[in-house]
DNA sequence: TTTTTATCAATATAAATATATCTATTTAAG
DNA sequence: CTTAAATAGATATATTTATATTGATAAAAA
């Protein structure tokens, strides 16, 4: 295939764009105008090459011996996280995760705008964790329909997780993203992206474990 | 090459092992002696070749019809992820990440025991989060030396982070698990794992693109 | 202007990972 | 005891991702 196949930016790519970005963006308030692959690769150690194939999913091009329009750059790139629009979402479970999930404020560069908590704990209603507000299980469809939530963000205990996938199915929304250590059943047209910390820990204990061999 | 390189397990495999421990140990309460790589890739959304090639690093061997021992399994899967036996580590940073992390007692079955919080904040200094003292940066040094530390865990502010690092290093601390969204310098031989939200959101955003376009 | 140099772009190769196929083995059923 | 079915194990192939090579191009230097 000579042409890229623009619909399908590689996983891998995709989980370094976010990085672009943001050292995209340092660069751009310091009053830069072009960028090299080379300097960015040296910048976030990665090799000038893959930053090459990756910018090329932007459908930019490149002058040599200049680089890349950095404010072209910034925006294809934001064009294909899609963090140019907000999306709504919703996270079900406001524990000590989705307390620090709802307060976190990077989300927002993030285009992402979590608008509420949902929580099954009574004493949690009608409170406000980082000015959002906490509601019953019951209010999701009432929550979706008033604010065009397209994501729900899973944050119960493993238990109750497939629990709170259907509900949100039921309601309409079609992602997920899953931080509780279990694998959702949903429909074939809903997306789920799992957040597994004991993934990561593996792939950090091995290479402790590899670097004591040395 | 014939002979499988135990040493080298890969990524993706290492990652889902977390996951076939689970969920091997939740068929062992129910007092299963045997499984298939059938029934596993069945009940995780997998298939059977995957999960065969999982299992070949753990060096065991399966009979026909019948399946994998249960028991042996899941202790060759413990031994490879290091889940057997404790590893010490200290969280910087006490904020709404670092409570939430120093909160969860999933970690204890995954074999980390995080011992103490870290943080600049006076106020926090002598508190205790989940039964976990935090105390100021400068007792690093003192808790490093009395508790066997061997993975530091990083959640400051991004603006914070490489001090941490560096901080960790000059410690003697040579495996750091880092959530804030910066890159950090470090000697050759400390290992990083970076733990990215913005990646995985960068996926899903894009999934959901996909999604709409069907 | 000509040469040099840095860099992009296109193409090729290599490495890692996932999937498929085939054979041998074991057990359970007949 | 024989046969059929299930499944591990070995090997082969395909796919995906990473890296290397080569040539073209534009800017800066000679
Ligand atoms: N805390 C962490 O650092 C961490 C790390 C990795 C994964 N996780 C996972 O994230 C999830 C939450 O962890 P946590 O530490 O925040 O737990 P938590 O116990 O602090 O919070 C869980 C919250 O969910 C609410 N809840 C329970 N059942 C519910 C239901 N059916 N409907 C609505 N709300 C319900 C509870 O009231 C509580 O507020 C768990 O699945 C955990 O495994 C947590
Ligand atoms: N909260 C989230 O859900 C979330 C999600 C993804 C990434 N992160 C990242 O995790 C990090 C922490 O996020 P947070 O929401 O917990 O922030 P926070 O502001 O709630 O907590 C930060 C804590 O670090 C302490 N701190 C600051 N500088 C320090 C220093 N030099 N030494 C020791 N302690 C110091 C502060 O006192 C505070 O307690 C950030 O880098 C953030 O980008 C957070």
């Amino acid at each position: 295939m000579t042409q890229i196949d623009r619909q399908s930016i590689p996983v891998p790519t995709l989980r370094r764009m976010p990085a672009y970005c943001n050292y995209l963006k340092s660069l751009s308030v310091k009053g830069i105008v072009y960028v090299s692959t080379t300097a960015v690769a040296n910048d976030l150690n990665l090799i000038p090459i893959q930053v090459r194939k990756d910018f090329e999913y932007t459908r930019l091009s490149g002058k040599p011996k200049i680089g890349y329009n950095l404010e072209l750059l910034i925006e294809a790139i934001e064009y294909i996280l899609g963090w140019n629009k907000m999306s709504n979402a919703v996270i079900a479970g406001v524990g000590n995760l989705g307390k620090a999930l709802l307060s976190y404020q990077g989300f927002k560069n993030y285009g992402l705008d979590i608008i509420a908590g949902i929580d099954q704990d009574k004493k949690k209603h009608g409170k406000e964790v980082a000015g959002r507000k906490v509601y019953p299980p019951e209010q999701i469809g009432v929550l979706v329909k008033e604010n065009k939530i397209g994501i729900g963000i899973i944050t119960v205990p493993a238990e109750s997780a497939q629990l709170m996938a259907d509900l949100f199915v039921k309601n309409g929304i079609t992602a997920l993203w899953n931080f509780a250590p279990v694998r959702l059943n949903v429909p074939a047209d809903v997306v789920v992206q799992n957040e597994n910390l004991a993934s990561s820990l593996a792939v950090l204990s091995q290479r402790i474990k590899q670097q004591k061999e040395k």
